[in-house]
DNA sequence: CATTTATGACTGACTGGTCAGTCATTGTCA
DNA sequence: TGACAATGACTGACCAGTCAGTCATAAATG
């Protein structure tokens, strides 16, 4: 047709790249039928975080390519830069997007009254080895460690809202259990990292040693939560 | 996919430019004159190590340039490659040569006899929380903690060399002490990472939240161990 | 309902700049 | 002076970010 002589006239001249229309094809046999125009952009913003996130993780800020990460999300390069402003932008929301849902879910331990502080604690721990340390979000935290000096609002952020809330509920933690007299360490509620720390001590291990030597990070908790609480187990 | 080929292509299929770095070596060994010359080279090759850790150290792998590390060391570019093969094996090096003066270091803690075995760990903490976490070597820590997982020769090395000596000069204190009667918990020497942990957090927090909120490391690493020893100072 | 027009999500070739690694040239010591 | 050390301009790969063009879908129209 008329149209069709016009269109491809300007841009023509070029390479044979114009089985545009095919090349999008192999997608097109797809049986995913996402119809609605927002679902579809939701969907692949989704894949772009996913994909983003597994890269980042896997190279860190710098060796991570935009090219790899619209690879792995089946995007285009272009599309990327629809749904965040640069690189470094989409890496501090990345961060803060990841983050969220994490501490979210932590802190819905369910607090049952009739639960002893070393018990709550423990489940904390447990959740925490569970969903964290063992896991890919584990990397997560392994990345802001690597790439926080780098990222001051990373940091920052990371700080306010995990960090200093943590320790915040974990010192209202051990006046508890002060108060209740399960722990006799006062000093304990100074320093509440100490009792956070084997926890980190895993996270860093698993990404870094559990080929060379498999650590039983729930073990080690409850061997530490010992120290605090009294010997208890009989295990 | 095709990049990554390309990529690990280039790398392997190197011009045979390479007995550069080798042919350093037998200088060493031989009964050469101390001449000005070699001098020259070797304070070079020191300014060359300490420029390129402080970069790493601030920038990470990646997005560390060479040409910033010549500039820092007062040298050209060219120089570099007189010393080292290339960038990765540069940064291996010095990682390798940066952690042995410092595990020697750490070592050295004079073993007085009659010293409890509290006294020994807290002036071992003492002397890493000093050495290492406050000052820049904490930052090579976290570097390693950073990269470790894209070098895992670097993570091969570092646990071989720093974690497995480590925990095992620590379990052997902590089996000391429980056969002494410091030390109650009998687990503990399952995992002599409780021991460290604090340590270890302690690098971490400086590194990325001292600013936020500063840490009196030695003061916390002295709580836990009341945890483990019980109780002991009036402060 | 069928057809035309408008929209904007999506694409990927391209650009400009960066940087690891090279090597011909220059400097320096023994 | 001969041998080796040092230099830094240069090369080629690489990659973040752009933008002209495409096309599926939605809105408007008859």
């Amino acid at each position: 047709m008329t149209n069709e002589a016009t269109k491809s006239a300007r841009k023509s001249a070029l390479k044979p790249a114009d089985r545009r229309a095919g090349a999008r094809a192999p997608a097109s046999s797809k049986p995913k039928p996402a119809s609605n125009r927002a679902e579809r952009a939701a969907e692949r913003r989704g894949a772009i975080i996913a994909a983003a996130m597994d890269e980042f993780i896997a190279r860190g800020f710098a060796a991570t390519r935009l090219d790899d990460i619209a690879k792995r999300a089946g995007v285009a390069k272009g599309t990327i830069y629809l749904h965040f402003k640069d690189k470094e932008s989409m890496f501090e929301e990345l961060i803060r997007t990841a983050i969220v849902p994490l501490v979210t879910r932590l802190w819905a331990t369910p607090p049952q009254p009739g639960a002893s502080v070393r018990d709550m604690v423990e489940g904390f721990a447990k959740t925490f080895i569970e969903e964290v340390a063992a896991t890919r979000r584990g990397d997560l935290v392994r990345l802001i460690v690597a790439e926080g000096p780098r990222f001051p609002e990373v940091a920052d952020f990371y700080y306010r809202e995990v960090v200093s809330r943590g320790l915040a509920g974990m010192r209202a933690l051990i006046e508890l259990g002060i108060a209740r007299g399960e722990i006799q360490h006062k000093n304990l509620a100074r320093f509440p990292q100490i009792m956070v720390a084997p926890a980190l001590i895993a996270v860093i291990w698993q990404s870094l040693f559990s080929r060379h030597a498999p650590l039983d990070a729930l073990e080690m908790f409850r061997v530490h939560l010992d120290l605090i609480f009294g010997e208890r187990r009989t295990a």
